[in-house]
RNA sequence: GGGCCGGUAGAUCAGCGGAAGAUCGCCUGCUUUGCAAGCAGGAGGCCAUGGGUUCAAAUCCCAUCCGGUCCA
């Protein structure tokens, strides 16, 4: 390994390589009495209060520093549509990762494994990162920041020094630093060492100067591969097909050296701790400050780069540094809100990343949203804790686990909790790997067949022209399996199932047979026929298309499009497509989105969706360069995934949307004719379901709505008189809602309502959810009345009772129409009363207080008088059964059995 | 995506197979006119929805919907 770092460089210029007393790795220096390689721990900061840079740099400063003298020496800058000179901090181009961590991680992987040429070479960056590794340092250790910049000169070489290698960086970078930055060469030193990351390696060099490591130089040449000769750390690694030059510059490291402030806060977030030390009590809590302040930055980035927060994905961590910043507020008694913290960021930020603050809106209210749920968490929490106390008076590790897993509290909160009630209780020391253990036992994924390789490949003729509706073509390849002949064709018009688009169905004709096509599906690129009978290798083909089947779905998917555009119009650039389903009948679309679809957001969302479709926009198909579309659309091209490969299928709608995406498309808006949406719904945590129709089957759903509310209004039409037929979806919705069923149930929940309601006045009313609203009214009050006891009844069964001879006690058998509990329970009221009373449902059996007996042996053997059982409490039972005819025997049965209990005792 | 928990009065929750309850809030009296006052009385529940088990389901089982929360 030691020839990797024996450049030239170090010899012409006087360096020597020496060996690091404390660590033992190899360093180059100027300095020939240092024995120390100048990384931490091995030596201590000594630029702290003592900086030797020529002068102090704003962030601004050394970012621009750096873009500029790369470009100076033929490096060029990138520009993306959104976010300008840099990627966002959510990393949506690959799906491996969901924070940007790197600079390097914008070119992963497509460009780094060689598919994809760079979008320059060789170019230069400053590249907002995330970091959540260390989340409890950040604030106490002094240079832990959630949030930095990696800046990064990048050269991909095809040869070894195609662009330029390692001699050029080491060169640039002394260049930089001592020119640039203004810190002296002697100052700085360069380690050997070896990166591992991601699934590649190279040698690198760190470089070092008072004991800060302010960049590293990586020269990655390898790739991970289990037929590798290179062995490191146990795994396998063989030639990367490029050589690339991966440096990353700390730009708050660079900055901090340059000042020389106590930690790197006060050089990375100056303006936001100004701020706060105005608006806390007592700023002496400097770690939380620090905290704070970062946080604020990360959460700026985080949202401002459209994510929302969630309980999955990117949007967990993005919640979790929410209610990391709320905890931080409260401890400190910041008077202000998350929100306003965020704002004032936002205000910092804004002139160097325009684009943050183009959300600020959208971020204030996730903000507001946010915080209020948190609290409302902790508040349902506190309740919790108490009730555990009161109970237990202690909480005990399980209870801790309770409350952090399934109720989201963490345990040094419920500690103080705790406190504030004067209970003294103790964290359980191994509390983190109690959740890590409860974590554990989590599915392995299932593995996914591999894909066949060895079959022929067949050209999509749907790409084509996505309206090719009749083809002639000829089989390559058959086979047959339990599901059917498959066989795959030279050519196909034919759709396979992917990507949320159903297959096409359709018929082949071979030799003048008709043979309808079952299934079709994608195998790497090759497209499965699956046919109901056989058909022979060499066999000409006609192929048709059932064309409503997949013009209804064209439609469908089209549609998705344009409702997505009508959606971030009305709510924000944050709405992203979380998933999608096409059918027949119609589309489903989930998308993120930080709070719930209103009710009369609804008919915005339709009026904005066809509005577009009035609009008759061309519908733009294009396979283009990867690095041309993201250039040209920016990120928001992979909503639906990312594709593999250089040439990707643009789609691209003028003003409403563009995406890659690989379906069958319409070639304008207009054909879509019209989107009805059929329901919204929150399928998770900032996650939203639209399900919608689009064409005819927007009018089939149309007038299954007629002909329910036709229904539904008929039912009620000998009660209830509507006078105003409009907004008849909303007032189904309506309906739905006061009965709390869905539509399916709608009319059985009205006819039961209807039959269990007394005796109603006729009444005119403008709409059905007024009728609606009546009919429940008048409904609670007969099932109040059924509840209420009849005073009537009751004194007739009381003049009906049997005085046992020789005793007190009177027996009250008899029938009665409402509730017998009530009957029975008004009856023993007095003392000296045992009652059986039945209601048509159940045998009831009571007795008075001053009455000593149990009952329940009665009630199992009359019950089996009825076909069934019986039993309850020792003076208040039920029995009853099938049987419904032989009560008038149960009852006389009960009042034999009664008179002769009570004359044994 | 996976796991866990919950849906009962306006709010917070108890009940977890045998008459739907507490606390706060609300209303009406009285007592006091001392700050979260006292006493007495009262109103307010499709116990989320649908199905199943059972003589009997708020309670047990299954499905659906809604909410919370943890993990990757």
């Amino acid at each position: 390994m030691q020839k990797e770092y024996d450049l030239q460089f170090f010899h012409t210029n006087g360096y020597c390589r020496k060996k690091c007393k404390a660590c033992g790795d190899y360093f180059w220096t100027l300095d020939a009495k240092t024995e120390f390689c100048g990384d931490q721990p091995c030596v201590r900061y000594s630029f702290i209060g003592n900086s030797i840079a020529k002068k102090p740099l704003t962030l601004a400063e050394v970012r621009e520093g750096f873009l500029s003298f790369f470009e100076k020496h033929g490096h060029s800058r990138l520009h993306y549509p959104d976010t300008g000179p840099r990627c966002p901090v959510i990393a949506r181009w690959r799906s491996d990762i969901y924070l940007t961590i790197a600079s390097i991680a914008d070119f992963q992987p497509h460009v780094t494994s060689g598919v994809v040429p760079p979008p320059a070479n060789p170019l230069v960056i400053s590249q907002p990162c995330i970091r959540l590794n260390d989340l409890d340092e950040v604030g106490k250790s002094g240079r832990h920041l959630t949030t930095f910049e990696m800046m990064g000169h990048h050269a991909f070489n095809k040869n070894i020094d195609e662009i330029y290698w390692k001699e050029d960086t080491v060169a640039y970078c002394d260049e930089f630093f001592s020119k640039k930055i203004g810190i002296p060469r002697e100052a700085i030193s360069y380690k050997e060492q070896l990166w591992i990351g991601g699934g590649n390696a190279g040698p690198c060099v760190e470089v070092l100067a008072g004991g800060l490591e302010i960049a590293t130089l990586v020269f990655m040449n390898m790739k991970e591969n289990e037929k590798g000769a290179t062995i490191l750390e146990n795994k396998h690694y063989s030639p990367n097909p490029l050589n690339i030059v991966d440096t990353g510059y700390g730009l708050e490291r660079i900055a901090w050296f340059t000042t020389g402030t106590p930690t790197v806060y006060e050089t990375a977030i100056p303006k936001m701790l100004a701020f706060l030390r105005d608006e806390i009590k007592d700023p002496s809590d400097k770690g939380n400050v620090y905290a704070l302040a970062d946080h604020t930055k990360c959460l700026s980035f985080m949202l401002g780069d459209g994510i929302v927060p969630s309980n999955v994905k990117a949007g967990y961590l993005a919640r979790l540094m929410i209610r990391r910043s709320l905890r931080f507020i409260e401890k400190l008694q910041v008077n202000l809100t998350l929100r306003q913290l965020v704002e004032q960021q936002l205000e910092y930020l804004g002139k160097e990343f325009p684009s943050l603050k183009k959300h600020r809106d959208q971020i204030g209210e996730i903000l507001d949203i946010e915080t209020k749920r948190f609290s409302d968490t902790l508040s349902k929490g506190e309740g919790l804790i108490k009730r555990i106390l009161k109970d237990k008076q202690t909480v005990d590790p399980a209870a801790f686990i309770m409350l952090y897993d399934t109720h989201g509290m963490p345990p040094d909160v419920v500690q103080n909790i705790a406190q504030k009630e004067k209970v003294s209780i103790s964290i359980p020391p191994n509390f983190d790997s109690m959740i890590a253990e409860l974590h554990s036992h989590e599915k392995a994924e299932e593995e996914t067949a591999a894909e066949r390789t060895d079959l022929p490949a067949t050209h999509p003729l749907y790409y084509d022209d996505h309206y090719t509706k009749e083809f002639d073509a000829t089989i390559l390849w058959k086979q047959t399996t339990p599901r059917g002949t498959e066989v795959i064709l030279d050519k196909t018009a034919f759709y396979p199932e992917g990507g949320g688009q159903p297959a096409d169905k359709g018929v082949l004709i071979i030799h003048g047979k008709t043979i309808p096509v079952k299934h079709v599906e994608k195998a790497a690129n090759s497209i499965i026929h699956v046919l109901e009978s056989s058909a022979e290798i060499g066999d000409t083909v006609h192929g048709k298309l059932d064309w409503d089947h997949r013009y209804t779905l064209m439609r469908h998917h089209t549609g998705t499009h344009v409702v997505n555009g009508a959606l971030r119009r009305l709510f924000g650039e944050h709405i992203w497509q979380a998933g999608s389903q096409l059918g027949v009948t119609e589309a489903r679309f989930d998308f993120a989105h930080y709070k719930p679809i209103a009710e009369d957001d609804i008919p915005k969302i339709e009026k904005l969706a066809n509005e577009f479709i009035k609009q008759a926009v061309p519908v733009q198909k294009k396979v283009m360069q990867r690095n041309d579309a993201e250039r040209e659309h920016g990120f928001r091209l992979y909503q639906g995934g990312v594709p593999p490969g250089n040439l990707i299928r643009v789609l691209y709608i003028p003003g409403i949307d563009v995406e890659a995406c690989g379906g069958t498309h319409l070639n304008n808006t207009k054909e879509i004719e019209k989107i009805r949406i059929l329901k919204t719904e929150r399928i998770q945590d900032g996650v939203n379901r639209i399900t919608f129709a689009a064409g005819k089957m927007a009018d089939i759903y149309q007038k299954e709505e007629n002909e329910l509310y036709h229904r539904v209004t008929g039912l009620l039409s000998p009660i209830y008189t509507i006078t105003r037929h409009e907004n008849i979806a909303e007032q189904l919705r309506e309906t739905e809602k006061i009965f709390s069923v869905s539509a399916e149930q709608l009319e059985k929940t009205l006819q039961r309502f209807l039959q269990e309601t007394g005796k109603i006045q006729k009444t005119t009313v403008p709409t059905l959810s007024d009728a609606c609203t009546l009919l429940f009214n008048e409904w609670k009050n007969t099932q109040k009345q059924k509840k209420m006891v009849s005073s009537d009844v009751i004194s007739r069964l009381i003049h009906d009772a049997y005085q046992i001879p020789g005793t007190t006690i009177r027996i009250v058998t008899g029938l009665c129409d409402t509730d017998a509990i009530s009957i029975a329970g008004a009856i023993i009221k007095e003392p000296g009363y045992i009652a059986h009373v039945y209601d048509g449902k159940k045998l009831v059996s009571a007795a008075s207080d001053n009455i000593d007996i149990d009952l329940r042996p009665l009630a199992s053997e009359v019950g089996k008088i009825l076909g069934g059982s019986g039993g309850g409490k020792p003076k208040l039972t039920q029995c009853g059964g099938p049987n419904k005819e032989k009560i008038k025997e149960a009852l006389a049965t009960v009042k034999q059995l009664t008179i002769t209990k009570i004359k044994k005792q």
